[in-house]
DNA sequence: AGCCCTCGATTGACACGTCAATAATGTTAG
DNA sequence: CTAACATTATTGACGTGTCAATCGAGGGCT
């Protein structure tokens, strides 16, 4: 597939057709999955991916109570998306904001009643979905393949915002 | 790896552990990959993902103009988000809307000069920032690798969604 | 004291996607 | 002819995500 003629007209390599073609195939599929996981999590339980996050970080932890800032770094998010994201959540009533006495400024996030409830309701369907959508539709060595190409893009990732 | 007690509990097991783990980082990787490449095309060309689709599909046909409708399809959107979308670009002056004579209600969209010149000026960092992340991260059995999956999920998906 | 600076969190503006409702213009059944 | 219907496209409302700006409480420096 390689072509006959001569050397690369760039430095590096533009990719070529066929990668191309995979790498559409690749992100739109997996957008394409998580926008359906999302719509059956929503039509199911009326939770977002984005509501089970907070929802399970809080559950797992003592007093089902974080720092803000604690849990924009656990589940990886940008403050401000988590204020907006919590802001949400509260008018719902699934979290509750509440001043923290020990740190200035700080705010401490509190699961309601509501929002656990809400939760323990989702889990089971939530993980249904994923086997449904996910594990039942590859081989077990290509759940392999794909964990070890996630961490190979991570990593990737991950070095290419450090040097930039 | 199997539990070494008794039978599974649910009709169908729910995912384990093992494969849980691999779903997360499965899905949020392919997902910050995406929310990079975006970037890039921002910062670079003041493109998103969704302007340069809708560009290459207008590039690609003869005339450089296309039936809303039909554009659509060919993308793979939802009439009312390129609606949507289309709006946002006319107002950047990169496509333009007109009436279509042989179409009841049809519109056409065309690309305009500065249109092309944004696509032309897109391709080749757009094509650099995918060997970057994406083909550069992976061997080349993990890229062929990461096309079947995309292929296995896809087939999946669409089954699952015909027999709801 | 007054000043600057950092840190934690929020806010506003805007792009994006989805859903349901609405137009505007056919076509077809009665 | 008229009433129902289908097709094409747009719109409004709302949830979501990002970026830049802001706010408020300490902390340290002179």
């Amino acid at each position: 597939m390689t072509k006959a003629t001569a050397d690369p007209p760039n430095g590096r390599q533009l990719p070529t057709a066929e990668q191309l073609r995979i790498w559409r195939d690749f992100i739109e599929t997996t957008h394409a999955l998580g926008s359906q996981l999302a719509s059956r999590l929503q039509t199911e339980c009326s939770l977002s991916p984005g509501d089970y996050a907070v929802l399970l970080a809080l559950t797992e932890v003592q007093d089902h109570q974080m720092r803000s800032s604690e849990l924009a770094t656990h589940i990886g998010w940008e403050r401000s998306r988590l204020s907006h994201h919590l802001g949400r959540m509260e008018r719902r009533g699934l979290i509750r904001r509440q001043e923290c006495a020990t740190v200035p400024r700080g705010a401490e996030i509190h699961l309601t009643p509501t929002g656990d409830e809400a939760f323990r309701a989702a889990t089971v369907p939530h993980l249904r979905a994923i086997r449904e959508l996910f594990v039942d539709a590859l081989t077990p060595d290509q759940i392999l393949a794909a964990g070890e190409i996630a961490a190979a893009l991570r990593t990737h990732l991950d070095a290419q915002r450090r040097e930039e």
